[in-house]
DNA sequence: GACTGCTTGGCAGCGACTGCCAAATCGCAT
DNA sequence: ATGCGATTTGGCAGTCGCTGCCAAGCAGTC
């Protein structure tokens, strides 16, 4: 399981790092099928290995959890929010900062249908929602100490205050998400995102 | 399992009923002391039945999932935030209607020691925040039509406005007991949810 | 004391996940 | 091409949460 570097035409060095990505693609592909053909939890880890023709102890080398085939590199969220708000000038105000790492993390999906699926089953499926969410609320604490600089040490407690403010950003991403999907993708998230803000702060 | 009346004195009318509820009791005080002594996911429920002097399986029959051993009937929570804000006057705002909720569930708990041991232990294990934030949802969702119904429908998705409101409710609550929790205590939490709402809503 | 019915414990099994070891496979040097 | 070392794979057993099933035990009733 080395990382190889591949060379600039994307077209791995070796035979092995060939047979990875191929199986790789495979994997997710089936899982990403059997998902929303018979949905999450009737899903065996079993039957998607099978399928896949792989065994189920090679299936876990490569994706360590369930819900790790659901693809769509949910732990890249993380960096890109911080990246993002972090290279933002200093004048730039939290909400401002804090509507561009949303924006720039909605940027990543591949397409509007994929995001609608993934966002589907995200929101259909409880065991989801929860992994979900813990891993939101781990990005929230990442993006504290980034979203505390940029706020007026004024009265009371800035540490509470900059998760309130977090936090409310990324409620109103989940309204929002979650509007958009009960439409069937039908309009801008930005746009939901902007009209539930401008809801909240009155 | 059949769930019988109890005497008007709370002494329970059967010698099976008395001892479910001492069983019940010896095993969620095994369980809250494990949890604490050694952390969550380090104790099994094989060791809490063994502990408590019962079988594993006696053990899911009373409390059908390792989560529910923390106590603190959070099932009621739900309960306890739709009934607050649906018994509240027509003419309460939305705001303070979800004021009241937060603040009738937050009442809940027995003590401070015994709130902040859960909040703490909540707080600090993953898989029991993963639980704890997706049961939340549900709540959210049950809120919806009631806050709904508070709104004056103006422009727009009037869900996607309400499931902010809500979301930012719960979020400034989070920001609130996160705070509270860091803090070993200290302080009101209500005062907390205020200062982190007024901040939001600017 | 026998009968009814609730409760309990034990056992087998499922599904996600891990550690361990042997076998197959690749890449490379000779 | 052959052999060798590194890597990958598969299989097996085991853990942990959780469930279904069945037999044994015990409270309450006649």
């Amino acid at each position: 399981m080395k990382q190889e570097a591949e060379t600039a035409s994307g077209a791995p060095a070796t035979l092995w790092d060939r047979a990875r990505q191929l199986a790789s693609r495979e994997i997710l592909e089936t899982a990403l099928r059997l998902f929303t053909e018979q949905g999450y939890d009737e899903t065996t880890i079993a039957q998607i290995a099978r399928e896949a023709g792989v065994s189920q102890r090679t299936l876990f080398r490569y994706f360590g959890t369930k819900e790790d085939l659901l693809g769509g590199n949910q732990d890249r969220f993380g960096q890109v929010l911080t990246d993002t708000i972090s290279e933002l000038p200093a004048e730039v105000g939290v909400w401002e900062a804090l509507r561009a790492g949303v924006a720039a993390v909605l940027a990543l999906h591949d397409s509007r249908e994929q995001a609608l699926e993934r966002f589907r089953l995200l929101h259909n499926t409880a065991s989801l929602r929860a992994g979900w969410l813990e891993k939101r609320l781990r990005f929230q604490e990442d993006l504290l100490p980034l979203i505390e600089a940029r706020m007026d040490a004024a009265t009371g407690s800035v540490g509470a205050k900059a998760r309130a403010v977090i936090a409310t950003a990324f409620a109103c991403l989940d309204a929002a998400s979650m509007t958009w999907v009960d439409n069937d993708g039908k309009g801008d998230i930005m746009d939901l995102y902007d009209e539930c803000l401008a809801t909240v702060r009155g």
